[in-house]
DNA sequence: TCAAAAGTGTTCTTATTACACCCATGG
DNA sequence: CCATGGGTGTAATAAGAACACTTTTGA
C-alpha cells in the first residue's frame, strides 16, 4: 500500500443495459458505435465515470444522456474487468441495469441518443467488446428479479391489463404462462387495483385497467409476505 | 473518449468476505489494521488489482494470502465506488465472497494471514472504511444463494451430519427450523449419498454420515430440477 | 356474423406445515 | 441410569397445475 501511484492508472466505465417492453416483446437499447474501436457496432451505453462521480450516478446520468429519463429503477448487475477486455487499456466497467416506459424514451435527448435503437433481445447479436456477456448477466438478473419484485410494472405504462402483464412476465422468462392461474396469482397478492376503466379503440371485448399500488406493497412487505411469481420447481421438458 | 488519460486515474481493490462455519455458527474472517489509515480496526482482507490481473484472479490472490486456501466457491458480490469510500483517493473496490472449511484455514499462511481472526457474523460491528456494509451485501447475497444452490456444503468438511447441516442453514437464515421437514426436504432431493459412518466420539447416540455428491447434482439439474430450500412466503410474525 | 381477445371455476395433484416419542451412546 | 442429541411418520392445509367455454367489442 505505501506505492499507491503504481494502482492509480485503471479507467473504470458503466455500461446500462436499457429495458423496454413494446409489441410484446422485451427489448433492450443499443448505441451504434460512431468511433473506433469497434466502430459501426452495436454496444450498450456507456461512459467513463467522472472523477468526482458516484457509480449510480454515472449510471444515472448515461441513462439521462441516452433516453431523456430520470429517476427511473437502476441496479447494479456485475463488474467486468477482464486484463484485455478493452483494447485502449485496463477499463473496468460495472454494469447497470434499467427498466424503463418506451413511451416515454425521448429519441432527441442528446446527439448520443440519435445513435441508438431498440433490439429485440431475443435478436441481439455482435455486440462490441464484452458486451454481449455483459448484456446476458443483465437479462439473468432481470428473470430472477421479476420473480421476486414488483419491477416488471416499471416497463409497463401506469395503467395496464392483465393481458399486458402476463405476455411481459412471459417475455422476460421466456416461457407460456396459464391465463387463469397467473391472474389467480397475482391478484391474490392484493397489489394491483382496478381502475374501473375499459381499453379503448381494440377490435376486441376491451379489457380491464389495473395499476400497481405502491402502498399496498409496503404494507405486503411489512406484513412479511413475500412477492412471489416463480414457475414449479420441476420445469417439464417437453 | 478523447482524452482519455483523465480517466485513467482510478485504483481498484477487491475485497473478500470469507465464511466459515463452526461450533454453529456462520463466522468471517476479519484483518485487524496494521497501518493508516484505520489503523487498529477490524477489515475485510482485500487489496489492490494489480494490472495485469484479472479481477477474480486478484480476490483468489487475497484468499490464498490470508487463508493458504485456493481453489474454493468465490462470487463476486457487488462494486462500491462512492466519491469518498477511501481517504488515499478514489478507490473503487469488487468485493466478492469465498466459502471455506474452517479445518482447511492455515493461520501461518503469511503475515498478513497471522492478523486475520474469526469473527461470529452477529457480532461484527465497527469495521474499517465501509465495510460494514460490504459484509452485509455479502451476507444478503449468501442467505439467497443458500436457498438455491447447493453451495452450503462448501462451508462443511466433507462428512457431516444432518444436524450439522440444519444448523449451518439456520445460522445462515437466522431462523430456526424443523427437524422432520428439513430432513424431508434435503433427502428428497436425492443429492446426499448416506455414507454408511457413524459420528464416533460423541456422548449421545452418533449420527450417521452424509456427502454432497455433485455428480448427482449435475444430474438433477440437466433434469430440469431446481435446488430449493425456501422458506414459506409468509413468514409467520410472532 | 365473424374474428379476436377478455373473463371466469373447479378438480386433481403436490408441497408444506405442525407435531411427539423412542433410540443409542458416553459419562 | 441419566443426559444428550439422533432418528422417524402422519394428518391437515395450502399451493400449484391442468383445463374450456361464454362474453364483448369492432370491423
Amino acid at each position: 500500500m505505501t506505492d499507491l501511484g503504481n494502482y492509480f492508472k485503471a479507467a473504470f466505465t458503466v455500461d446500462n443495459i436499457i429495458f423496454g417492453f413494446d409489441d410484446d416483446d422485451l427489448k433492450v437499447l443499443l448505441i451504434k458505435r460512431g468511433e473506433e474501436p469497434e466502430i459501426g457496432k452495436w454496444a450498450l451505453p456507456g461512459h467513463f465515470v467522472h472523477q468526482g462521480e458516484d457509480l449510480l450516478q454515472a449510471a444515472n446520468r448515461v441513462l439521462e444522456e441516452t433516453t431523456g429519463i430520470k429517476n427511473v429503477y437502476l441496479e447494479q448487475v456485475k463488474t467486468f474487468g477482464t486484463v484485455d477486455r478493452h483494447p485502449l487499456g485496463r477499463v473496468i466497467t460495472v454494469s447497470y441495469y434499467s427498466l424503463i416506459k418506451i413511451a416515454d424514451y425521448n429519441v432527441n435527448a442528446s446527439s448520443f441518443a440519435r445513435k441508438a435503437k431498440w433490439h429485440s433481445i431475443s435478436k441481439v447479436k455482435d455486440l462490441a467488446f464484452d458486451h454481449e456477456e455483459i448484456l446476458n448477466n443483465g437479462f439473468q438478473l432481470l428473470k430472477r428479479r421479476v420473480r421476486r419484485r414488483p419491477v416488471g410494472f416499471e416497463l409497463l405504462p401506469p395503467k395496464f391489463t392483465l393481458t399486458e402483464l402476463q405476455h411481459l412476465y412471459e417475455a422476460i422468462l421466456e416461457t407460456d404462462l396459464d391465463k387463469r392461474n397467473f391472474r389467480k396469482k397475482i391478484l391474490s397478492m392484493n397489489l394491483l387495483v382496478d381502475l374501473n376503466e375499459l381499453q379503448e379503440g381494440v377490435a376486441h371485448r376491451p379489457a380491464r385497467l389495473y395499476k400497481f399500488d405502491q402502498e399496498k406493497y409496503r404494507n405486503f412487505v411489512a406484513g412479511g409476505y413475500i412477492f412471489d411469481l416463480s414457475e414449479s420447481k420441476k420445469k417439464v421438458v417437453k
